[in-house]
DNA sequence: TCGAACCTTGACGGTTCCTTGACGCGGCGC
DNA sequence: GCGCCGCGTCAAGGAACCGTCAAGGTTCGA
């Protein structure tokens, strides 16, 4: 199913679009404001978002960067102002489309299947890394030039890890991107998925040099 | 240097846009009608396509699908109408954005920012590629040296595919590209129809070595 | 009207993957 | 030395996924 993110201050309108996303086999989420979006966004990441930009606290064009950060999903933007400035800053912060209130249903659903239909948009940013004899690219899900082949819940941690490179990921913040809340505790998953993760990754799995263990924290990856 | 193919039957508009594009360092071709821009594109395959939809002759909205079924290049319609169902039939048609005339330069030179910003737009449908004892081509819909006969749903996956050689396209990702919207739940289509074009198209269809499966992951084409 | 080609849908068996528990190892404090 | 705790390893059961086949439904043209 297609999940949808609305963002907007008006409960009426809110409402409205949620109404006939769902119509439409969408599944929809929805946000009062900037930050609870991005929220939500880094929670359960949508396959596009519709942001009004007249929101409280956060501006729109900034909850845009926030959103471009981390994953390359459209953006449809909804604005009462129809001025053609207002349209380029919203579309040079990486927006992909601007409708202007009021704005016809039809229309903005047909903008929506405009921007679903792009390959790709639901993958996350993604670089590349080099692990033993192998070079992993997260965007394509392949390693080279030996092909091994990962699981998705292994891909899933290594995107997680490689994404933050240096820097230590806590288990709590792994098991919470990859297994979603209510997972915390299960440390025992990590310890598997790191194991196999190094077996096929690494050149000497018993004494990784990328994918490392900081004991009571959590997992690192070392370029 | 990119290229931006504009297609308007008025000279002056025409005019206006080579001279504000190219101040901008974009390279522009031009067509006045319809059939000279699918001859142009498919001479040299532009990186966007700005398209007046009031042509004589060929209708705006067959140009868009008739360029779809060779390329994913970007298409930003221009039109005198702002009625919303003019938008919908025109984004369905495969545009990926409306702008209504009279409009501000400004306004369109970002929305080309932003269509040329999305990844992979500049990459070509065309192309063949070899899969067993065949050589399939995507422009001509044609296999050699045996002609096999493939059905569209099968030419479209595959189209797909053959896009993205080398990586991961999750099987979301082909069933929306495939089959729109609302049927991202429907993974039994593509068993089918992975298992149609093996039997076609690989040697052994039991042990694929081009039309690949990632278990939970997609399927992958491998040159 | 009929038939052929194509698309959908469901069912079944085999394979892969995820989950879970058990065990061993090493470090640490007592 | 002893027990505790965190981590790595392994294997088994069950769930999810995939390949295959066949039947029903739709569309289109003869």
């Amino acid at each position: 199913m297609t999940r949808v993110l609305v963002v907007d201050d008006e409960p009426q309108m809110l409402r409205a679009l949620q109404i006939n996303l769902e119509a439409r086999r969408y599944t929809v989420a929805t946000a009062l404001d900037g930050d609870r979006a991005l929220d939500e966004a880094a929670e359960t990441p949508p396959d596009a978002v519709i942001l009004d930009l007249g929101l409280p606290g956060l501006d729109g064009t900034e909850v845009i960067r926030a959103l471009r950060i981390r994953s390359a999903v459209p953006v449809i933007v909804l604005s009462g102002r129809s001025g053609a400035a207002d349209k380029v800053i919203a579309l040079d912060a990486g927006a992909d489309d601007y409708v202007t209130k009021p704005f016809s249903m039809n229309e903005l659903l047909a903008r929506l299947r405009a921007v679903l239909r792009r390959p790709a948009s639901d993958e996350p940013i993604g670089g590349s890394a080099v692990i033993g004899d192998h070079t992993v690219d997260l965007a394509g899900c392949t390693v080279r030039p030996v092909p091994i082949r990962l699981t998705p819940t292994e891909w899933r941690i290594l995107t997680v890890l490689v994404q933050h490179p240096g820097r230590l990921v806590t288990g709590r913040q792994l098991l919470l991107d990859v297994w979603g809340p209510g997972h915390e505790r299960k440390t025992n998953y990590l310890r598997v998925y790191l194991a196999g993760l190094r077996r096929k990754l690494e050149r000497d799995p018993a004494h990784p040099r990328h994918l490392l263990t900081e004991p009571g924290m959590g997992y690192r990856f070392e370029p």
